[in-house]
DNA sequence: GATTATCGTTCCACTATTTGAAACGTCGTA
DNA sequence: TACGACGTTTCAAATAGTGGAACGATAATC
């Protein structure tokens, strides 16, 4: 699933394959944990480890023996979050939607296939920093992933589609790519995309693309609810004030210029 | 300023020093700009750049020919943030604290002999994520630094010292190791200490360590406040229910254990 | 209390990768 | 057309990474 590009780029590409199997293990792990499914053999990883930890990229467990994400990466992703992301043009244009509709929104953006969720707002409960700042979820079965995916070119589709899961997380997800290429269709002819319990049991979700005026696809705003709260239809009507948002966060993006979205993204 | 270990750590060093170049300058980089401070010649950073970029880790902008930290960072923070910072065990705390007080309240942590503040609350404005997160900031001139340091043990302590700028930045700034050493001695005596304008005119703060049952320093924690709003005495009434918080914090911590702060922090 | 797994750490001859001065393109400017 | 400033590529020399195997420490088993 990750064969990814980590052969490549040398000792630096390794050394960041292995730091992401540490971040992507949720959990601190130990050295032999991760023999068992690293392709590198026991000394090439524990120095690896070792010169991550020395970095600060991992933290050291001496007691357990276990290695976690390192602080270091904190003090990174604010400049990478800052500076990276759409979080900051569209900052008060998600405060105000939030306000508006007095409902969680999210603002993500592609990344490797992946959503990545870059902002969130929740009406309600007091919003917690990183929580959901950061994460990641599947493009074919998130609402702000499809809408995105719906508005790619065919070539940057096409690379995309290979890479998702197509796993089945509740009886609506989309398991197939013909389905989900159906699906785009539809999506790009309404210019809003639905999440119908695709990704979780009862959680619904309106999502439209942001695009720069020339069309460009630089991320995702969505609304999100749950089936006792709000039907499909309910979400609907929130679409006006959704593209709106949209639209303005795209044409600031624009301006603020964001040329190569597709380097890393994607 | 930051020699560091970056020559350390063969290639992987390398290439971090220079992500942390780029992530620490705020703006888009060319590779002639990086040239000037950069230690490698032309044609190493050119390749480190590249590879960095191929892993995004960097974001490269083909029109202006920049680079910029990448969107993985912000992918890796999150992992970092919830499983090796203390804000996942703090939040309940940090929430009461924060509509108790109704004013503002950081979370911070030491990292690498600076304040790496890692929650805030905001009680008037909703709050604007990974904006405070992932910050850093001087230890010797703000509340929650010297709360930490007052509670290093000797030895860890005198590692930090020599790492501190001591910039004026207002004229109530702590400008020698001698004299922060006294307030450091006062501070231990008192349990908290007082951010008296140091850094910024007119912003003040109360703080406090939090320390584990075992008196091991993990975090800080202060609230903060202007001085048209309050005065030094009005912050110092808060003292019971931020002491109040930050024990239990500290209780939590060591029972989630968090043994080898000293590797990555401090 | 001796024996055996298990797991982290160290060694070192072998190999692959990194290095960087110099040459090369490319584009904008004089 | 020539010049200068930058980014990009090359390639032999230098360096750093590799990983099988041996080692030591600790915990589990007999």
């Amino acid at each position: 699933m990750m064969k990814d590009n980590a052969h490549k780029d040398g000792t630096v590409g390794k050394a960041l394959a292995i730091l992401d199997e540490v971040a992507t293990a949720g959990r601190p792990l130990r050295l032999s944990d991760m023999l068992a499914t690293s392709a590198y053999p026991k000394a090439t990883l524990y120095r690896f480890l070792q010169t991550l930890t020395s970095q600060g990229m991992l933290a050291y467990d001496a007691e357990r023996q276990t290695y976690r994400p390192g602080l270091r990466l904190v003090r990174l992703a604010h400049a990478a979050w800052q500076q990276s992301s759409l979080a900051p043009i569209a900052l008060p244009y998600v405060d105000a939607l939030s306000a508006e509709l007095g409902e969680t929104v999210h603002l993500a953006q592609l990344d490797n296939g992946q959503v990545l969720y870059v902002d969130k707002r929740n009406a309600v409960s007091p919003v917690e920093m990183f929580s959901q700042a950061g994460k990641i979820g599947p493009a074919y079965c998130t609402g702000v992933g499809k809408a995105m995916m719906a508005f790619l070119d065919e070539a940057e589709l096409e690379r995309l589609i290979p890479k998702q899961a197509f796993h089945a997380y509740t009886a609506h997800t989309i398991t197939s790519a013909d389905a989900l290429r159906a699906e785009l269709a539809a999506i790009r002819k309404a210019g809003i995309s639905f999440d119908r319990e695709e990704h979780e049991p009862s959680i619904i979700c309106i999502a439209a693309p942001i695009l720069t005026p020339a069309g460009r696809v630089v991320g995702g705003l969505s609304v999100t609810s749950t089936t006792t709260r709000h039907s499909l239809g309910a979400l609907e009507a929130m679409k006006p004030a959704l593209i709106g948002a949209a639209t303005h966060i795209g044409k600031d993006a624009a301006d603020w210029l964001f040329p190569e979205q597709g380097r890393n993204g994607i």
